[in-house]
DNA sequence: ACACTTTAGTCAGATTATCTGACCATTTCG
DNA sequence: CGAAATGGTCAGATAATCTGACTAAAGTGT
């Protein structure tokens, strides 16, 4: 396959890394998908609305709700009320849910480290800042 | 949302690309959904057996060959004997599959421009390069 | 203060994508 | 040749996702 896009040269790594951290996640005895991981991933610090998890993940509120339930049922967060509107609730992570993460941090970390290795450090430092710098223009987010 | 994985860096530009170039092919009068995309996206020019695609695409072939189906269905593709193996069928590309990709590619082209705009040539060219380097060690059929 | 509009979330039902397991036909190899 | 591997399909189950309709609370403008 000569000249991939970049398209898919964005995925390759992406996708590569995803597999390990969630197969390393399974591993240390937190079961969760792929679908539920990726809306657990952008559960703020301090709480997030299901509208906002549901934007972010980008599915509709329906399949965050749904995804949302079955991390309660795993006990990596829970639904707490939203003291500044009655209408809302906050998503909030558990202590559980924390230890799950802090298994995936040190799997990212340490991906991180070979690409580092393989890349070198500068090089490596460098594609962090351009894909940075690419967020301004691809994140409705950032 | 301070310093965002690499993971999440990696995913953002990638999301967006596939999700504009989607809606291209689509409004451009060539429905087809995600899914079916990137099983597609990875025949051959030459022409793809259909294990050989759900390895690339990493899905079961079960899946492949329900995607498939549908892909024939639109007139994307054909599957014609193997002339080699009387097993096998070689999943080939349509005069119409050729026409819809052609419409990806000028928006793939477009996207790129404003990447490379938003970056300069000199940084696109690098994040281009780096990525190749990385798929490496992160593809296992590079 | 009251009606209107927007926002947060749920319920119900359908569709899409995906998997596992079992199976058949053909090819490859000792 | 016979056993094992390979390419693919069939059947059935499950996971993830959507659209549409709805309730309740908040915000807005007169």
């Amino acid at each position: 396959m000569p000249d991939p896009s970049l398209g898919v040269l964005l995925f390759l790594p992406y996708r590569h890394l995803e597999q390990r951290v969630l197969d390393a996640v399974v591993g240390a005895g937190y079961p969760i998908t792929l679908a539920q991981a990726r809306v657990f991933q952008r559960v703020d610090p301090g709480g997030s609305r299901l509208t906002d998890l549901a934007a972010a993940a980008q599915v509709t509120k329906q399949t965050a709700g749904f995804l949302v339930d079955q991390l309660v049922e795993g006990g990596y967060v829970e639904r707490v009320r939203d003291t500044t509107d009655a209408r809302a609730r906050l998503v909030r992570i558990t202590r559980r849910g924390h230890d799950a993460i802090d298994v995936a941090r040190a799997v990212q970390d340490e991906i991180e480290g070979e690409w580092r290795d393989h890349l070198g450090a500068e090089a490596f430092e460098r594609l962090r800042a351009d894909l940075l710098r690419l967020r301004e223009i691809t994140d409705p987010w950032a």
